[in-house]
DNA sequence: AAGACGAAAGTGGTTGA
DNA sequence: TCAACAACTTTCGTCTT
């Protein structure tokens, strides 16, 4: 965390033209432009775990390189990786020319995933995800890095589709909504390269539980813990009677949690709850109905409203 | 006056021919 | 590849508290 500690070396180049300005309190590599962040210290113990085998060639790279043609270059050079795979049974000659770069282009996947790391990591800090979420995404990301799936997609949407790959299989979901926004990337774009990855990685996710939802919306509307529970309640029964399938999670968590809230007397405004989860109200409203249609809560919320009137 | 409700039209993504 | 389709959103007018 603090800055005397910071690093010498460009952790994307290994340049040592680092350039620290203190008005904005950031350090910025005045090779290839990434500004490294304060907490660039904290990132370096990550890195090692990845970098193990050739980390000592890394360090004196210095080659001036700008972000775009750093990235394009990975690109085709990670495609003719891929096209290796078919021909080395055939031509042995061929094949050891390409191991050669393959050998060769290593070093150039070794450092974009320096750089898609402190990317990861920062979107994930900023989200406040779990330690286990975070290596997970990463090692999705490694993983589609090594499978040349980052060709044609930028390094950032690649690592917001894994980290929102990785939260739903920790079941601990942010919705799409908030990847974007931390990520920068467009929302559609997350959810396509979510699917293109998933499906490439064979990587298998239920789809997200709705209650998953419930505690981190029930403290954003300072909700107690009853209230939490009882929409859990409310939404298992909806799952049992099926109200729950082909919906959008964040839709019927919202409810729920809007019932919930409703029968414990902590009522908060449609608008209120839509905001947080990320939905409108009108959607909130046909799932309440639903749930009133199917759930036979309005016993409940009755009985809440003589409770008040005799207070 | 604010919140809740619902109708109608529009949007983006999935599916099946 | 295209059109039908379901879920969700946007917008807006009306009703309720």
């Amino acid at each position: 965390m603090s800055t005397d500690t910071y690093v010498k070396k460009c952790p994307e180049c290994g340049g040592i033209n680092l350039f620290w300005n203190k008005d904005k309190g950031e350090i910025v590599c005045r090779d290839c432009g990434l500004v490294v962040e304060e907490k660039m210290v904290d990132f370096n113990q990550e890195w090692r775990e990845f970098d193990s085998t050739d980390a000592e060639k890394r360090r004196r790279t210095g080659a001036p390189m700008t972000y775009t043609q750093y990235d394009q270059g990975l690109g085709t050079e990670i495609g003719r990786k891929a096209d290796l795979y078919g021909l080395d049974s055939r031509d042995k000659s061929k094949f050891f020319r390409l191991r050669k770069w393959q050998y060769r282009i290593s070093t150039a996947i070794e450092r974009n995933l320096k750089l898609a790391l402190a990317e990861l990591k920062r979107v994930s800090s900023y989200l406040k995800l779990p330690k286990s979420v975070e290596e997970e995404s990463a090692r999705i990301y490694t993983l589609a890095v090594q499978r040349g799936l980052v060709r044609g997609r930028s390094m950032e949407s690649v690592v917001a589709g894994a980290l929102y790959a990785a939260c739903r299989r920790h079941e601990v979901p942010r919705t799409l909504d908030e990847i974007s926004e931390s990520s920068g990337i467009e929302k559609k774009e997350v959810g396509r390269t979510y699917r293109f990855i998933t499906r490439e990685l064979g990587i298998s996710i239920m789809p997200s539980n709705p209650a998953d939802y419930i505690p981190r919306f029930a403290s954003a509307l300072k909700l107690s813990p009853e209230t939490q529970s009882k929409s859990i309640e409310i939404i298992e029964a909806a799952q049992d009677k099926e109200l729950t399938s082909g919906r959008g999670p964040t839709g019927i968590a919202a409810a729920g949690l809007y019932v919930a809230a409703l029968i414990n007397g902590e009522k908060r405004t449609q608008r209120e709850v839509a905001d947080v989860a990320g939905v409108t109200e009108v959607t909130i409203r046909n799932r309440y109905k639903e749930l009133l249609d199917k759930l036979d809560l309005e016993k409940e919320i009755k009985k809440n409203k003589k409770k008040k009137k005799e207070d």
